[in-house]
DNA sequence: TTGTAAGCGTTATCAG
DNA sequence: CTGATAACGCTTACAA
């Protein structure tokens, strides 16, 4: 079924297209009878504007772009699914329609060709790495609109999570509940948040006069930040629990490693936490579950994305690429695990 | 940047927009001069036509609609993250683009508009629950293409898994471990999923000649399929703990709720798999680190969409409706759990 | 108050 | 080989 066209109700009601059109737009200047034919008409046939015809004509576009990058497998993240709830919801509640894209890496030129064949009015790009700023500096100079999630370029307008601070506050409350002895999976050093996180960690320690460590902070270095070695967190553990003095706590840079690490520790004889406690990253919901449950720091992504989604509708609607940066607080959650 | 036009780029060529439209499309006719004249426009300046543009005047939609109701909370759930990947993959195979959608309740009507607005060529539509099918064959009677994913309905081309199979499955195996008193967590009893799911547990103790217990059987009497009570699963494990002979294995309708009362079982003193074996539906991807990792039953979720949208795609672009159905065969999956 | 004309950027068909 | 014409369905501005 196809929706019928304003010309085909205007010969039905031996009138033209345009009045149909009036009545829809509520205009003014339409006659009480006629208004009430094409009212009564519509009520039992229900007019469909045809969107292509009207992005077409009117040069708007009602449509976002949500990329995500890392190949469909990035969609298993709970980033992921938290970042399509919010700008779902920011979408809805504006009209917007939300156009979803997976590319293997992040590819500015098939952004450019999206936005150029007006399919999307501008785009939302989740945990664009350091690598990649300049492709999307790039973007911005030729007046793609774009907001960033869970990531900081100064010039576009940014909504990210203060990882320093997460990885202060997960060191910290380590350290403040005796742990003398804190370790650090950090991921892959490509992987920008992470780095940030680790920053944290070496902040909180450095307040209390601790020498770093090198042995205890352990990188990933798998091939690229989107491709981890498959047994990074094995390695790790291991090369842990080898050394002469072993962590009594360690802070991952998200919950997955550290649900995996949790696994490991208790294959090899221990407690969590009793003799070592863990912190994760993410808050994802299975912490909750898992045994012992998993204490973490939260981002509050949803919301994140709600306002990026946001932002980018007011710069699309706007013309203007006025900067909405705003900086979110990740959030200390204290479960079994630590 | 917006792309220059057809007509734009023959004026500066000196040539008309038909000419450019014909060297796009490799159209024969035209003088090896003025192909050569536009091919080399062309590379400096790349064009991209204008996808509304085209899809008016071609009258073709290359957009696939994935609608997810149950509000955007449903994003979180697994079966959600591997359709938009099966059906992500098989769109960008096949040249469409996917629009996302998300909706409290199924809203046929709303479709419908989607559809009559031709901002999509059709529908994939997951888990549509028994009481939605009426409004799904209404769409179908207006010609709407669609295709169901984890769910089946007679007449519309579906992509669902055997859940009889898999439930019994699940409980034959726990049967055949010697478990003697196997209970069941199968959630609302409007989810039709966990229903068939529970038939296969029926049939499994049936072909024992095991009688069914009733009180073995938790239902969920939340509010309605998309809204369990908070507490169903402290509930249903109080329920079955207080028994006078109470289970030696449990089933659950999927992995969430083997990952909550395993947790609840445990602080209730219960050693699993030794007093309580546990078997899930799912295989979501913490089922591995998990303690005790959890036995459960794997779907081809990602197959099942790619299937789906690919039939789809088939339908629309055939303009026929053929019945494309297939059923895929669930995976029992051991771990330490059961 | 209503109808007309022009334009959005393509595609398809026809005439030259 | 190439250009012109019409059509897709809507919007905006102008004329009656």
């Amino acid at each position: 079924m196809t929706s019928e066209t304003l010309k085909e109700i205007g010969k039905k009601l031996n009138i033209s297209r345009f009045t149909v059109a009036r009545v829809l737009k509520n205009d003014k200047y339409v006659s009480k009878k006629t208004r009430a034919l094409v009212l009564k008409y519509l009520k039992k046939t229900p007019y469909v504007p045809n969107a292509h015809s009207t992005m077409l004509s009117s040069g708007k576009v009602n449509v976002l772009g949500l990329v995500f990058f890392g190949g469909v497998s990035m969609l298993t993240e709970f980033y992921a699914q938290e970042t399509i709830k919010g700008v779902s919801e920011a979408a809805k509640r504006k009209g917007y329609q939300l156009m979803l894209f997976t590319q293997d890496k992040f590819d500015s030129f098939e952004c450019l060709k999206l936005y150029m064949s007006r399919l999307v009015a501008g785009f939302i790009l989740p945990s664009i790495g350091k690598e990649n700023f300049k492709y999307v500096l790039e973007l911005k100079r030729k007046k793609v609109p774009l907001v960033l999630i869970c990531s900081h370029l100064k010039g576009v307008s940014s909504f990210g999570c203060d990882n320093v601070v997460g990885g202060y506050l997960a060191t910290k409350y380590l350290l403040d509940s005796g742990r003398k002895r804190i370790a650090s999976l950090c991921g892959h050093k490509n992987w920008i948040d992470a780095a940030d996180r680790l920053e944290g960690y070496k902040k909180a320690l450095e307040e209390r006069g601790k020498q770093l460590i090198k042995e205890y902070v352990q990188h990933d270095y798998g091939y690229d930040s989107y491709d981890s070695y498959d047994n990074y967190e094995e390695m790790a553990v291991k090369k842990l629990l080898a050394l002469k003095e072993p962590p009594d706590a360690i802070f991952t840079a998200n919950d997955k490693m550290a649900f995996a690490i949790i696994s490991l520790l208790k294959k090899a004889g221990r407690n969590i936490p009793r003799d070592i406690a863990v912190v994760g990253y993410d808050n994802v919901p299975i912490c909750e579950d898992f045994s012992p449950s998993l204490s973490t720091v939260a981002q509050p992504i949803k919301d994140m994305a709600f306002a990026a989604a946001e932002s980018l509708i007011k710069i699309i609607s706007s013309g203007k690429t006025k900067d909405y940066t705003r900086f979110f607080k990740p959030e200390l959650i204290i479960r079994q695990s630590a």
